[in-house]
Order: C-alpha cells, then sequence, then structure tokens
DNA sequence: ATGGTAGACCTTCTA
C-alpha cells in the first residue's frame, strides 16, 4: 500500500498537474493540504473517476485538507481537537478500510511567521494540541500514518542552506523540539526509518530560483506508529514534479508499507 | 541587491 503526502497549493489551481500525477502514479492513499477552497468548491469528480473515495475539510482563501483512498474511508474526523475557537481548516482523520485498517491523517500545520508574534505562538500551541492528540490515537496500538505539510526543517540537514532558516519559524529551536517531542512518543519519521539521506527536499520557494539552485528543505513528513513502522518498505520524494509546468512549492512524498 | 513568485482576492494577506 502506497501513502502519499502533497501540499497543492490550491487544489483548483492545480487539477491538471495533480490529476497527471495520480494517473501515473496511482497512490493508495493520498493526503492533501493547502487546498484553499469550501467543501462544495473541492473538484472530487476528478478523483472519483479515478477510483477515489474523497473526504475535505475545506476553508475559503487559506489552509483546507483532504483525503483520498480507493477504499473507503470511515470514522472521519475533522479539526484537531483541544481548541474549540480554532477556526484553520488544518486537520483530518479517517480509517481506511480493509483487511488491515490503517488510521491516516492529513496534516498541514501552521507556517508560524513572523516569529515573535501571535503566529508562532499558534503554531507552538498547534504542535502541543498534535502532541496530546497523537499520544492518544498511539494509545489504540494500532497502524497509524500522520502525513502532512508540519512547516518544521527537523535537522540543519534537511535545508540546504540552515543558516539562512535561522530566523525562521520553521527552523526556531521550539518548532524542531516539538517536532522531536512528538517522535519521542514512539512515532517513526518515515523518510529517516527508510532511507535518511541529505539532500531530500520537499519544498523549494517560488522566488530567488530556489528550484534551479536546489535551495530546498525537507518539511513534508510522514510520521508513523510502530504498528505502521513495522510494515515500511520505503518512501520516495517525487522530486521531479517540481519541474513541471505549473508546479507546486511542494512535492509527493509516498511512503510504500506491506499489506 | 531589503529583492524575488504564486494564489485567492477587494487591493492585501499568506506562504
Amino acid at each position: 500500500m502506497r501513502i502519499a503526502t502533497w501540499n497543492v497549493n490550491s487544489i483548483n489551481a492545480r487539477l491538471e498537474t495533480v490529476v497527471r500525477w495520480f494517473e501515473e502514479e496511482s497512490p493508495d492513499v493520498a493526503c492533501l493540504q493547502e487546498i484553499k477552497c469550501v467543501d462544495a468548491a473541492f473538484p472530487a469528480a476528478a478523483f472519483e473517476r479515478l477510483g477515489y473515495n474523497v473526504a475535505v475539510h475545506g476553508q475559503k482563501t487559506y489552509n483546507g485538507v483532504a483525503l483520498l483512498s480507493k477504499a473507503p474511508l470511515e470514522d472521519v474526523r475533522a479539526g484537531l481537537p483541544g481548541d474549540d475557537g480554532d477556526d484553520h481548516a488544518r486537520y483530518l482523520e479517517a480509517v481506511v478500510s480493509g483487511p488491515a485498517p490503517i488510521r491516516v491523517a492529513a496534516i498541514y500545520l501552521p507556517n508560524g511567521n513572523p516569529i515573535g508574534t501571535d503566529k508562532f505562538a499558534y503554531k507552538l500551541k498547534w504542535l502541543d494540541r498534535l502532541h496530546n492528540h497523537a499520544r492518544e490515537l498511539l494509545a489504540l496500538e494500532e497502524p497509524l500514518v500522520l502525513a502532512g505539510d508540519y512547516n518544521v526543517i527537523p535537522e540543519p540537514a534537511d535545508a540546504d542552506n540552515p543558516a539562512g532558516w535561522a530566523g525562521d519559524a520553521l527552523f526556531q529551536p521550539e518548532s524542531r523540539g516539538a517536532f522531536r517531542a512528538l517522535k519521542w512518543l514512539g512515532l517513526t519519521d518515515a523518510y529517516m526509518a527508510a532511507d535518511g539521506a541529505p539532500g531530500g527536499y520537499t519544498f523549494w520557494d517560488y522566488q530567488a530560483g530556489a528550484w534551479r539552485r536546489d535551495h530546498g528543505i525537507r518539511i513534508d513528513h510522514l510520521l508513523l506508529s510502530p504498528q505502521a513502522a513495522d510494515r515500511l518498505t520505503g518512501v520516495v520524494i517525487h522530486r521531479d514534479v517540481r519541474g513541471r509546468d505549473k508546479p507546486s512549492d511542494h512535492v509527493p512524498v509516498v511512503a510504500e508499507l506491506r499489506p
């Protein structure tokens, strides 16, 4: 079973690009972020045609996440618990049904820039809420995949130019520490477990020729419970997608799990 | 060099 995560930066602006990739790769499950539309504006039919079941947690203009799965989705839950006043659409969780059911969440973690503002405080609060929720999910002792745009650069090796990110919310000690704490709960970073090679970037800014110069960062992650990590056979970052026409600034990351 | 690009949108915010 292959599970993908991809921040598409507007599903409607990107539909042709995204559908083409789905036709080529045909992942079993996909977590999409930054769909940038309300539920009703999500182009569900384009994916249903390809055999996918669709769950959407959308929002006007900003954020928005979706889950696509060839197998039916059960126990769909929208929104990260822990703050009833949070109206951003950044979390969608469901169980992919089948002989070996697997719980999957699509995550779009707050960017948090600039540091020293309420935006950065919101990011850290969100990380803390994710920590609490992940702890509860891990207690179920089930196969679990928390996949998405974490907006966290875990280590210096995950950036082309770490010094250039020193003042950025994605590389603050608090952000990195919260990401480590999440892993210490018992979650495995699929890319590091399967490969770990430096330079496995997943995002290149649109500006200043970042792609051309390979000024990338690794911020799109799949975190696996022990029951999912036991089944991990590999991770592929679809880097070439960044060089196509009308690209997202992020590329798909795909984890393969044994049936 | 205080820039650069992209998307949704009421002319600015978010990334």
